[in-house]
DNA sequence: GATGGTTGTGTAATCGATTACATAATCGAG
DNA sequence: CTCGATTATGTAATCGATTACACAACCATC
């Protein structure tokens, strides 16, 4: 393989001029640099980042960490930031945890390995304190979730209005035994659409019923049984919220194991507004984040942190929407 | 920023010393480990791994490049590279090409540059000659997707003999009008299930009608639009294969808007088997690829370049399933 | 034609770790 | 007790690019 001394003796010059040529900083004749060039050709010439990296201490390539790679949602996201990214010249890695919070651990650890430039987590189950900590000397940026309680820039919706934006739809229309499909109480994002759905209830003077809310995972497969165990009840919902589209999905179906319709005898809303919610039959009624714009303006978050513009951390809060769509049905007669 | 001279100088060691207990090579006293251990300790310590990877030309990384980051069935076979990867200490990038030839190009350079030690394509589409002048230098598998005529390391399913499989089927179950929805023809997948489709229609000498053969591009929204079209004929099919789970899924819901009845009016199949085959009602009826183990063999098979064993390049052709769901229906009556 | 500024190029230090080679210390066998 | 082998450690070169600094050539100005 060539290296930039080949290049150099091959067109005359010394490597520093060699790499002026490459890097296109001036003070360069024309006549120089086009030597220069057909050496490069000549050699056929790649240069070996690994050289540059490390002089300049600098890799242009951040990391995204993603608790569940297969998840659609997050796939969007992603491209989000790909799309920042790319325009400034930044590679994306992708870091999936499988819901692994050791994982996650492992992940921060090349920041000062000095393995990537920056971070943008899509999830946070770690420590907060060893997120902060890493946060305070190296670029970080979270998105989706976040952290309760600290100035790490992050970029969400308002969970909690979101939720109880969904929950207060079902009351609307009509219904007063509105069970919860929650994610895992170890995420803040389940304990935010938790809270919303609780503050519905509450404000319209709905008792709670502990059996109506049931803890999943995310997945499809939890939504189906956790649904199931709300058939079975002695008393069961006229309506489910479920705190993503793919637990939504999963009980819809599980109610319709159970010869039950949707909406006529069970409404169902999700959360996310993933492309199935759309596609399934019947469509999901569901919130709508924007997926994309979130990957971006954490990208952006994060340049604004490399390279030292823009001193204030910032939080941002992107606007959500509520998709009424055909698995809530319309007013309940009674 | 610690460094290992830091770690050194405190220790009361050479830089030599401390590399050595960092990479646990042999010959340090325990003593002099121990104290070294402290310093990297008292200093927190952690490798720039800049350096090493200059030093060692050698990145300990291999880059995934995908199609189409979005779709289900490559998170599968991700999951199954990442599995091995992690393994063996390597680290897993991801390259999304958002189906654009140019990108894959580009990703194709990472190589020489030194910034991955491998390459995983689950995605060719670009001049077969760069491919091959890559490939004879650095170490580059190809999954799912492959090349005609080159002994480039390959993993994949027969995708002729699977679609001849899920045609004949249709025939099976009484069907002479079959349509196809293709992927597009300038990739080897595309062209080879449609070449299966036509193999079982000539082996049941049925006569193929141009018409009922559309060219889509895998996503949802063609397979909605081409099942239109396809609808609107003289004489419309009675079975649709498509060459993907969410075309076929885009069919099912076209054909349903113009009041169709699925399997009753049109039998459709797809391929792949994502989880939304399984879940979508009717479920469709699908051809199986084992995504995870592409994914494994596919970076065992990279190992194997990286690492100089295994000397014979081989090309593996791994099993695949015709799942019958609902979709299809049964035998048809008349 | 002396002076100062600009421009183009080269020399060599540098980034941080790894490692070939040298050397010092220790041990065991006879 | 000596010699050779083994073990522990240090010295310094190395990976390939970038860049601070030096310097030469050239130009414009008065």
């Amino acid at each position: 393989m060539a290296s930039i001394k080949d290049v150099a003796k091959r067109a005359n010059v010394s490597t520093a001029t060699v790499s002026r040529v490459l890097r296109n900083a001036g003070n360069v004749t024309e006549e120089t640099r086009q030597r220069v060039l057909e050496a490069i050709e000549a050699l056929n010439y790649q240069p070996n980042v690994l050289g540059r990296y490390l002089r300049r201490m600098e890799t242009e390539t951040v990391l995204v960490v993603v608790p569940d790679i297969t998840n659609p949602f997050f796939s969007k996201v992603l491209r989000g930031i790909e799309a920042v990214a790319l325009e400034h010249g930044y590679q994306v890695l992708l870091g999936d945890t499988q819901n692994d919070a050791r994982l996650e651990e492992q992940y921060l650890n090349l920041l000062p390995q000095r393995q990537v430039d920056g971070m943008i987590f899509l999830t946070a189950r770690i420590r907060k304190e060893l997120v902060e900590e890493m946060a305070r000397q190296f670029p970080i940026v979270l998105a989706c979730e976040y952290l309760e309680g600290t100035d790490i820039p992050t970029v969400s919706i308002d969970n909690i209005s979101s939720a109880r934006k969904a929950t207060e739809h079902l009351i609307r229309l009509g219904h007063r035994r509105i069970a919860h499909l929650s994610g895992p109480m170890n995420i803040i994002l389940s304990r935010d659409r938790l809270r919303g759905y609780y503050q519905a209830l509450a404000q319209h003077e709905i008792e709670v019923d502990a059996a109506l809310v049931q803890e999943g995972d995310f997945t499809y497969e939890s939504g189906y049984n956790l649904a199931l165990k709300l058939l079975a009840l002695e008393n069961p919902p006229t309506a489910i919220f479920a705190a993503n589209d793919e637990m939504a999905i999963g009980a819809v179906k599980a109610i319709r194991h159970r010869g039950g319709r949707v909406p006529d005898d069970i409404a169902v809303v999700g959360f996310d507004d993933i492309q199935m919610a759309s596609i399934f039959e019947p469509s999901i009624t569901t919130i709508a984040q924007p997926m994309f714009e979130i990957g971006q303006k954490a990208m952006e978050l994060l340049l604004e942190l490399i390279e030292g513009t823009g001193v204030e951390r910032r939080q941002l809060v992107l606007p959500d929407r509520l998709v009424i769509r055909d698995s809530c049905g319309g007013e309940r007669p009674e």
